[in-house]
DNA sequence: TCAGGCAGTTTAACACCGTTAACTGAGCTA
DNA sequence: TAGCTCAGTTAACGGTGTTAAACTGCCTGA
């Protein structure tokens, strides 16, 4: 009964264990030196131990990118909790992706396939990529009542300067202070949520 | 004479033809399966040969990169020849730029570290992006006459909302057609390119 | 004619990669 | 005790970037 109760425990251990193995070494060396026998030296295993979590590096990199979105889902929610003024949730949104970014750039990384991440599955056929876009065209409905193709343009433009900026502030860092550019970021979304009114 | 004159741009040409080659090779299977080995084979070379044009695959990549900031640089240029007005200006380079992503999306991706694309050389640090980034400061400021500060952050702002969408136009491209997403992008550069007056 | 040198090119090797098949050894059951 | 199961290993395959050593063929000087 212990080592039955023991054994699927452990292996959850180890498998989130690889998966917080893979993200330490991207952050500290970057994407393009994660590797396998990284990972189980890491975890004090041999490589193809890996292979019975993960059918391939590729779905390890998607389930990192899938806890990316779907933790980036939570917060929009938690958000669509604490405000009921659509302008006021779509800005703090705006700021959680930020944050979000900031924090963990190895998981952004993953999600948008940018320096050295590569994942194979398109990312807009996810589920998690799925909610987390109509979560957000909801809200913009919520205060623009317009057609779907509407919306999903409005959703679009949000997205894109979103992630524009997030990509340009990091791959400016260093000619251009994070502080500045979060300060342009700010600025943008709010006006953007604004001119939604 | 003849030998002498021949040989150098024999090395001209085979130099042009590994850019050539890898630019091949990632457009039809994607960065990530782009290999010293294949480019050799291609040229009919063994793979050492490479390396006496190139020191590393980095540099090779830098090569390219730098390659399309300095295409999109005469594009600029040449624009800026036809057109007087700031705002025009402002509109054309942004199609360009748009242009320049889906005719060459190797070279886009490369510029930019996406899908497997990966070139550890810092994108800002080089001349050629230098020069197309003061290149449309220039243009900001040639109607919008503010600091140095003010017109970095405009420029900042443009660079986001062209780079966001032309990235997640290609990345949803499938669930959003190109030609919708291109209206949305005409449309925002030219409400950013008026905004301005 | 032969030896030497030199440039251009290839082979072979190193250490790494993702991935899979075959093997080991310990614990449990019949 | 013999056999089975199963977690975990080693070893291998074909690939990667990169470098050193070896080779090939030609031109030159003796």
């Amino acid at each position: 009964m212990e080592v039955l109760e023991r054994k699927p425990r452990s292996r959850e251990q180890t498998r989130s264990g690889i998966i917080k193995t893979a993200k330490d070494i991207a952050r500290r060396e970057g994407w393009q030196s994660v590797s396998i026998r990284k990972i189980a030296d890491a975890i004090e295993y041999s490589a193809p131990i890996v292979y019975e979590y993960f059918d391939s590096k590729d779905v390890l990199l998607d389930e990192i990118r899938q806890e990316g979105f779907r933790h980036l889902r939570h917060e929009y929610e938690r958000i669509n909790k604490l405000y009921r003024d659509p302008e006021k949730r779509l800005y703090e949104i705006s700021m959680v992706q930020w944050e979000f970014a900031l924090q963990h750039p190895e998981m952004y990384q993953v999600m948008y396939n940018l320096d050295g991440a590569f994942c194979t599955m398109p990312v807009y056929e996810s589920e998690e990529t799925q909610a987390v876009s109509s979560l957000i065209q909801e809200i913009i409905f919520s205060f623009i009542p317009k057609s779907k193709q509407s919306i999903q343009r409005l959703f679009f433009e949000w997205w894109s300067i979103s992630h524009g900026m997030i990509t340009l502030a990091m791959m400016l860092r260093g000619h251009q202070s994070i502080e500045q550019s979060q300060q342009v970021y700010q600025e943008s979304m709010r006006r953007f949520a604004r001119s939604l009114k």
